[in-house]
DNA sequence: TAAAATGTTGGGTA
DNA sequence: ATACCCAACATTTT
């Protein structure tokens, strides 16, 4: 679903404006909704005077999250499960999923299309307010091996769920999780503070690596949520079961890690070697 | 046919 | 601190 680079192509694709009409720049003059409970911060009446004939002056992302600083305030917004977000022409034929939209000064929308209604947007004037939970972010220059291993030995949790956790690492979710372990040839279960040196280094190498060729693919595309990626023709383990490893052959396993389905090797992801 | 599974976050409990 | 369970949903799979 959308994680760190599927959120990250939509960023990128709203501020160039596909090629079309870049975000930036665009005064929102309405905010439609047949699905109120969209709107998490302010209330939703607030909410509709502060973003009112407001200018975005960018889009970016932090963690998960889309970012459009305006001229006044910010507007954010989390694609949760099965978010998405885009610009069209008011003519433009309608997805039967987009609960909310954002009319702007030239007569496009920005369209939030959202089949399980688990997406939240938010308006405030301290983005902080919003993403003050978040771990660091793990394509940043400041996020490096060492950092990553202090945090990891500050721990005492299995891998699996502490790379899910967002306020340890921000931009991770199941499908890069599992990438990235695999990559690192690191087990699932795997205890934080046991990871030895080398160990973190490869995790560290795998977590950029993973979330850099997600990007480069433009994300992954899922079941029928989210278009324009290829990313999922390129998975080691995710969804893989029953495939052959890519190191060694054997065969791709599932198996369920703190409630969530996780895919591994079971011959190079063991859990007690050093 | 109905129940289970999917995946992100936040809330609660032990 | 850590683990576990649930709820918010729609859709697909079992």
């Amino acid at each position: 679903m959308p994680e760190l680079p599927e959120v990250e192509t939509i960023a990128r694709r709203l501020h160039s404006g596909q090629g079309a009409i870049p975000l930036p720049g665009r005064r929102i003059v309405q905010f439609s909704t047949s699905w109120p409970r969209h709107v998490e911060l302010p209330s939703i009446s607030t909410f509709r005077r502060r973003i009112k004939n407001r200018v975005i002056q960018s889009v970016g992302r932090r963690a998960k999250y889309l970012l459009f600083p305006l001229d006044l305030g910010a507007l954010i917004i989390h694609l949760r499960m099965s978010g998405d977000l885009y610009l069209r022409p008011p003519d433009a034929e309608k997805d039967p999923y987009v609960h909310s939209a954002f009319h702007l000064d030239n007569g496009w929308q920005l369209r939030f299309s959202d089949a399980r209604k688990f997406g939240r947007i938010y308006w405030t004037r301290d983005p902080q307010e919003v993403l003050e939970n978040l771990g660091p972010e793990p394509l940043e220059d400041n996020f490096t091996a060492e950092v990553l291993q202090d945090h990891l030995h500050a721990r005492r949790r299995q891998l699996k769920p502490l790379l899910l956790d967002q306020s340890f690492l921000a931009g991770m979710g199941n499908i890069y999780v599992d990438e990235s372990l695999h990559r690192a040839r690191l087990h699932p279960l795997r205890r934080s503070d046991t990871l030895k040196k080398p160990e973190i280094e490869r995790l560290w190498e795998s977590i950029r690596t993973s979330l850099r060729e997600g990007i480069r693919h433009n994300g992954a595309s899922i079941d029928w949520v989210y278009g324009g990626g290829d990313y999922q023709n390129h998975f080691r383990v995710y969804k893989q079961d029953g495939q052959p490893c890519d190191f060694c052959g054997a065969s791709i396993e599932r198996t369920v890690v703190g409630q969530r389905g996780t895919y591994f090797c079971p011959g190079c992801q063991q859990e007690n070697i050093a």
